[in-house]
DNA sequence: GCAAAAGTGTTCGGAGTACACCCATGT
DNA sequence: ACATGGGTGTACTCCGAACACTTTTGC
């Protein structure tokens, strides 16, 4: 009794899916080759990873299942941080042809609904699925297919702001992560330095950082503490701040 | 050489409307009777305002326009928050009745964006434009249309996160007011209360909020100093502050 | 004159910031 | 032995929190 499962053609989810890997902050882009019916290629870029969403399914859903066809990986952190829908979006020439070619109306008003996925990216392993896909240095991104250069920029300043206001930096490391790599996700992404010190102490006060009685191994200097993030402590212990000055 | 505006039908707006009257929070709401072809009233609750895009129309606009419509306001501050797309979001018996007699196919997907604006009730005064609106206080709520008491909930999250951590409380007010006013706002958004010598200490380091040489009239009390937000001083001194603890 | 809200200062503890050196490990 | 990053303490300033009384106006 299984169900037909059919596309809706006018709602969509682009993922943009960052990765850190301990040194800079990437983001996960798919190749978009356009070959014509007599096999040469018209164009080839790149594109944020998305799809449309099933009849009956939520985005939510839609988000998770993109994210896992992609990377295997289930409980990611995932966040809806805006919505794209502008009459114009998918009217670059490139884009018309691509829709064109695929079978569908390039002038069908297509909304998009933006999520972002926090992970570390050794938690991936990349595999060919009939599509070449990669990491791309988010510093490295030049033009992307549709509006994913707006929906990547967008995405980029909700993390940010998440960033600022709620512990999420752990969600781009391994579960098991040293203080230097988690002050690493935080310079990265905000384009700053702290001093070791002082983050260290700001770690202290956090309870839901959790120390282990475990230490790297393998590393060419005095192995480093692991910690680890406790859901439960944070949310018994979290408070919010009044904090709309300067 | 007017061009005929056609609506889409699967894209709408819907946008929560917070108006202050420094004494609590409302929202805006719109009567939604079904009266059946025979003249009797089938049934008759309360919606959020909203309304399907035009083709060539912008999400922001379609907000923008929506807002103009029931308010006379432009220049209001509207935020984008959060998508509903859920499949069963118009399933309700009552919504399905609306859809079918508005001549609307209830089982279409229909996405809608969510905004929330922010203004003080006293700059509006509502007409009769062939519907019922009416300012309703939050806290007296109850079961709306649609999906719209989430629509609802997830807007005063979005809307609390933002008092926070951004100065946004005086969009509630109107342009010229007092600290008390003010801290009002906080007060009754976020559940609590503040120290007043303390709100105040705070509100002198916001050099956003310039004292005028101007004084509240014919209140029963000591006349309070009146204040502005400057948004060109808050964009000079702006600084993020990372407070991800707690 | 009285009711109502405006306005104002001090103390204490804790957090933010600036700053420099020794330690454990692998090669 | 040396290169690499791990790990630690102190002094100063500023902010957050707690707390009570006088002032100005309308009625």
């Amino acid at each position: 009794m299984t169900q037909m499962r059919v596309l809706n053609n006018y709602i969509s989810v682009d993922c943009v899916i960052f990765g850190f890997d301990f040194d800079k902050l990437n983001v996960l882009v798919v190749e978009r080759t356009l070959t014509n019916d007599d096999g040469v290629v018209d164009f080839s870029d790149l594109t944020l990873t998305g799809n449309h969403i099933f009849e009956e399914e939520t985005i939510v859903e839609a988000a998770d299942r993109i994210l896992f066809d992609l990377t295997g990986l289930a409980d990611i952190y995932l966040e809806q941080f805006k919505t794209f829908a502008s009459p114009d979006r998918l009217k670059k020439e490139n884009d018309r042809k691509w829709l064109l070619h695929d079978g569908r109306d390039p002038d069908k008003r297509i909304v998009s609904i933006g999520f972002f996925a926090l992970l570390a990216t050794q938690k991936v392993t990349l595999e060919w699925k009939g599509r070449n896909i990669k990491w791309l240095p988010v510093d490295e991104v030049k033009s992307l297919a549709f509006d994913h250069n707006l929906i990547l920029e967008e995405a980029l300043k909700a993390l940010r702001s998440k960033l600022l206001h709620e512990p999420i930096g752990f969600e781009l490391l391994p579960d098991k992560f040293t203080l230097s790599q988690l002050q690493k996700v935080y310079e990265i992404i905000l384009d700053t330095t702290f001093d070791k010190r002082n983050f260290r102490k700001k770690v202290a006060r956090m309870k839901y950082l959790i120390p282990l009685n475990e230490k790297q191994q393998g590393v060419a200097h005095k192995p480093a503490q692991l910690y680890l993030f406790s859901r439960e402590v944070y949310e018994k212990t979290r408070k919010e701040i009044l904090n709309f000055l300067v």
